[in-house]
DNA sequence: GCGTATCCCATTGACGCCCATATGGTCCCA
DNA sequence: TGGGACCATATGGGCGTCAATGGGATACGC
């Protein structure tokens, strides 16, 4: 059972790319996805990305509710106006555009984080200070395990 | 009934492998388990190490939820990105990553923490500190064994 | 035509796989 | 009961492979 897991943390180089980490790559080819859908995260300041099919998910979605609701019209705002399809070079690469660091603050290194499904990309403070929170969070409910 | 118990410190090489005690691995052999799930503990400064069993219940637990609860959102940041599989070497060795460093504080020695269906990997002071808390507090609160 | 992105190739450093050594404990037998 | 052979575990290191990164060159779009 494959899926996206764990965080690492690469970095750009001077033409603006960073190298996807093998462990993604490979589910990603086990998956047969070619091009990846990137869109900005509903909740975190990070960049999610997954297979068409992530998309198509999304899509669904709306079209299960009233086409004119005001909720089907913010989330097509969100997954048609926040997203793109990006690919890999040859390397297994990603350029970094505007795109990406605009809304998630990245500027020199990349932090890439597992969710399942889909994966992230995350200024590399922004990560650990979302995780101490959520952790911290837990604590406090005295939850466990 | 075998479980993970008792604890025990093992050196780091110059390579930055370390070996899983002996009865640990004994543990895991009976388990059939041949990848380990590694992720960063919710409550203390330590690895939590099991089978992949281990994050398969997260996930239910996650499924439990709404898919797009804040909460579920969190666990999985905690579960998925703070998560790794891993698997030892021929002779029972162990990476120790950046990843488990980060978050541990271990340099170049590693305390094994059996406990029950898992084990921890601990920066030894850390864990005779962790210790004596523990000890202490039940001590205050006037608990018995 | 110039800036930007894509393709291709080179480098290096880390990790996985393999074999070798040491150290401590146990068991057997004299 | 003491000595010694044997075994298992922990540890050290060589070497090949692959991933991450850097950089030149070419194609493309504004």
């Amino acid at each position: 059972m494959s899926r996206f897991l764990s965080n690492a943390t690469n970095r750009i180089d001077a033409k603006g790319r960073v190298s996807v980490p093998s462990a993604f790559r490979s589910v990603l080819a086990q998956r047969n996805v070619q091009e990846l859908y990137c869109f900005q995260d509903f909740v975190f300041p990070a960049i999610s990305i997954g297979g068409p099919d992530l998309l198509e998910r999304f899509e669904r979605q709306i079209a299960a509710e009233d086409p004119f609701s005001p909720d089907a019209n913010e989330m097509s705002l969100l997954i048609h106006g926040g997203g793109v399809f990006m690919k890999l070079d040859a390397e297994g690469r990603l350029m970094v555009t505007d795109f990406i660091r605009g809304f998630t603050g990245i500027s020199d290194e990349v932090t890439f984080v597992g969710r399942a499904d889909h994966f992230q990309l995350w200024q590399p403070q922004a990560f650990v200070a979302a995780q101490a929170q959520a952790r911290g969070e837990r604590k406090l409910a005295g939850k466990r395990s």
